[in-house]
DNA sequence: AATGAATGAGCCTTCATTCAT
DNA sequence: GATGAATGAAGGCTCATTCAT
């Protein structure tokens, strides 16, 4: 009874993860979901009630696996020093949401709801980027010596996130930087982010 | 005539122009282009072919600005120091390419572009970006005093890259920055990406 | 087992006259039914064979109760006057088939089928409408002192019967006429129709 | 230009019209309506907005011809005494929106309201029922010798307006009383409304 | 040259029904 | 016997595009 259902159901939310990161909600067509998944056109209708309620399902799980990666990070880093702390939360969030065999479509889930938010787009905001986004002040803030509400925290946090987000797994990054956006130099561009970052916020100190 | 013609042109070139780059080229519908341009439904497959034919208009024209950008960035940079020719270039692209009124949409569009691909994303990365992104090669180069194919050259203008693109004018960044977001805080935006990057990209010597 | 399955039936039955009768054969959704009635989605067609079987049990029901009333009605005139008779008539009809507490729904589902007939009509007509009809014309016959196969009577009998059907338990009666909507109103309305009728039908004696 | 549309619109309109009276709002589809006036699927939503928008122009048009039904009434019967007002109505009502090369699909609407009400009720009721009711409420109340408020009126009225609604052009009055449901028949229908009602509320005066 | 009407493919959704258990 | 999942036909509607003028 159940079985089956599962089994369906998982289908469709894994065909809906694969498409709608690769070309957004919008472009999508719940027909092609269901293709994909060898399922019928009312299946996504029957699972989820409709398409915005499928996609509320896909970014959910994406955001339990976000969310648990700045948890490990900060767990992983307890105790250490800043310096560390942030290369661990580099390696970390490379090696889960970037690397092949993890789950790379986040990262592209995130792109398309910069791009074209839709209704889901506080949940991700609010359950995945803020709280990595608080860890990297924490540790900019451990850095730098100084208060999180200090202006220069907020600034520090954006350079380095930007730099987690941005160049990887996107066209533009493809074709810019072939050399840095294959599999194999994922490591070297993690430990190069955190050595430009540390670098980086150190200037900020006077 | 021509004349009503060519004003006709302009103002369905002005609106698409602001509804793409605010919602997407898939999002947006040539209903809504011609309605905001005061004109007929017919009226963007008679002057562009089709809505595609549209969009590239609008990109060449977006294109064409940034590109005069970098120019302009490389000529008053000419003859300086890296550190200066690094600092023009943040400032003349935030002030060109940002800041209200100027030209923000193009920033806007070219995210839409990385977050769902049209058949137009070479012409961006190509006569946009690469050009940019190879100045800041050149610059980093310099300042590391090595070859613009030395591997370390890419991912010093990746970091920069990146915290020129990402931190601005994104629902993301209104909701996690809301400091930095604001018109007035650009200046202090440039100041403390140059300063960070000069001191990323120095401690990339060793 | 057969118990708890007739409970099921019933509870289907019970919910699929409320709902037929507010809102007609088409709008109500077999889905509707079933969660109303606790029960499962196939359990209509498991039932009743499919949505129309269903209807077709409902309407039977409706109709054994309706042909009860023109029965009863029958019983209790006579040997009486024709006067009588006819003040019977109008008050058993109006006390079981329109006032709360009997079963006002087996109206409203006969005004559906007279606006939007399905493959049931006939069965309406002849085993409720026919009868009450023919009822009420053996009335007028003998309020007229001649056959029933005389023009008069039918055109007398229809007259009644308009005001039987019409003024009752429907959205345009409810805002034309509040004040005579009201439950209180019935058995003035009774009173109403049988002296306007007696006088009605009277005066085609010449 | 024009030209053309007009006959698309008209030709949706008429086979809207058609359409609704047989089988009501909900049953009706747009793509019987389309097909039925010759035009494509999207002429609906590109004349009317919607399907809404389709029945609201055509209850219109109906609305429109019954409202002078009733103005045409009043003016005939003007001075007259309110034997002859009543006579009137019951004939012009006939004539308009009854008798066949008329606009017999008036009174069917109106039917499918009363069943399956649409957000269109309203205006049914305001413009159509409520004049006339309130014109034949006049009318009793001088037959009676009374003023309008009194609680006879209303339900005098009610029995004349029940003999006008009922009766015509339904399937319950086709398979009961098919003599009096021939076109030929109508004439001696409407006198025998007008004189049964006469003497119901004579009858009402004591 | 330029428009407003018209097109048809395609989208999301709903529904009564059937199937596998 | 009875259920919840699955089906596929169909519905209303939107869209970029084309046509007739």
């Amino acid at each position: 009874m159940s079985g089956k259902d599962r089994e369906t159901r998982d289908r469709l939310l894994e065909a809906a993860t694969t498409l709608f990161a690769a070309d957004g909600f919008k472009t999508v067509t719940v027909r092609d979901i269901c293709q994909a998944a060898g399922a019928n056109v009312a299946a996504v209708n029957y699972h989820f009630g409709d398409k915005m309620g499928l996609y509320h399902d896909v970014l959910n799980e994406a955001i339990e696996k976000m969310h648990g990666t700045t948890e490990a990070a900060r767990d992983e880093g307890k105790g250490k020093a800043p310096e560390e702390k942030l290369e661990i939360l580099v390696r970390v969030f490379i090696d889960r949401a970037v690397k092949q065999g993890s789950a790379p479509w986040i990262h592209q889930l995130m792109m398309h709801e910069m791009a074209e938010p839709t209704p889901a787009l506080d949940l991700v905001v609010e359950r995945v980027l803020r709280p990595r986004f608080d860890y990297l002040k924490e540790i900019a803030a451990e850095l730098l010596g100084c208060d999180c509400a200090d202006a220069r925290v907020e600034k520090a946090a954006m350079s380095v996130q930007s730099q987690l987000m941005l160049p990887i797994k996107n066209p533009f990054a493809r074709q810019l930087m072939p050399e840095l956006s294959r599999e194999e130099a994922l490591d070297g561009l993690a430990a190069h982010v955190v050595r430009f970052s540390l670098a980086g916020i150190c200037a900020m100190r006077d």
